[in-house]
DNA sequence: GCCAACGTTGGC
DNA sequence: GCCAACGTTGGC
């Protein structure tokens, strides 16, 4: 199984809103980033990624599950885009945030240090286990 | 609100 | 195929 981040702006698209569509999911659309878009069709049903709130908050609020694999992204006609579908697993009890990852040398190499721009981004089993610890949850 | 970093576009 | 111009993202 891989593990992933999804980064977005709270005002756009929250974790709230993920949670409110419960296990059907949400299609994880509007990405115009080809390496996004790359990392999103190497995903497979299953694999676990993190919720992450840009911007505003800057914190890592919750887990998600891969709930169906790249399709066509229904907001635009353009056919090089593609989208995933995630639905939201359960909270961080203790949400982590951008400042403790900076602070936190175990982490200190993951993507959305090194390339803060990147929407959908790669984490490391490691790194994904330590995350949930602090975050009081269990993997 | 600013700006650095990065990605994309299009003229040559 | 290069690179300047431009647009967007997201941390500060």
């Amino acid at each position: 199984m891989a593990f992933w981040l999804f980064k977005s702006e709270p005002s756009v698209w929250s974790w709230d809103d993920q949670v409110a569509k419960g296990d059907a999911g949400e299609e994880w659309d509007g990405v115009r980033n080809y390496q996004a878009r790359n990392f999103m069709r190497s995903m497979a049903i299953g694999d676990r990624g993190f919720f992450y709130h840009s911007q505003k908050d800057k914190e890592i609020v919750g887990i998600v599950e891969v709930c169906a694999e790249a399709h066509p992204d229904s907001t635009t006609d353009n056919d090089r885009w593609e989208c995933v579908d995630i639905k939201a697993v359960e909270p961080l009890l203790q949400p982590i945030s951008l400042d403790q990852i900076k602070g936190d040398e175990r982490l200190a190499e993951m993507v959305l240090v090194k390339n803060s721009r990147l929407s959908v981004q790669p984490v490391t089993e490691n790194e994904f286990a330590l995350i949930c610890t602090l975050g009081g949850v269990s993997v």
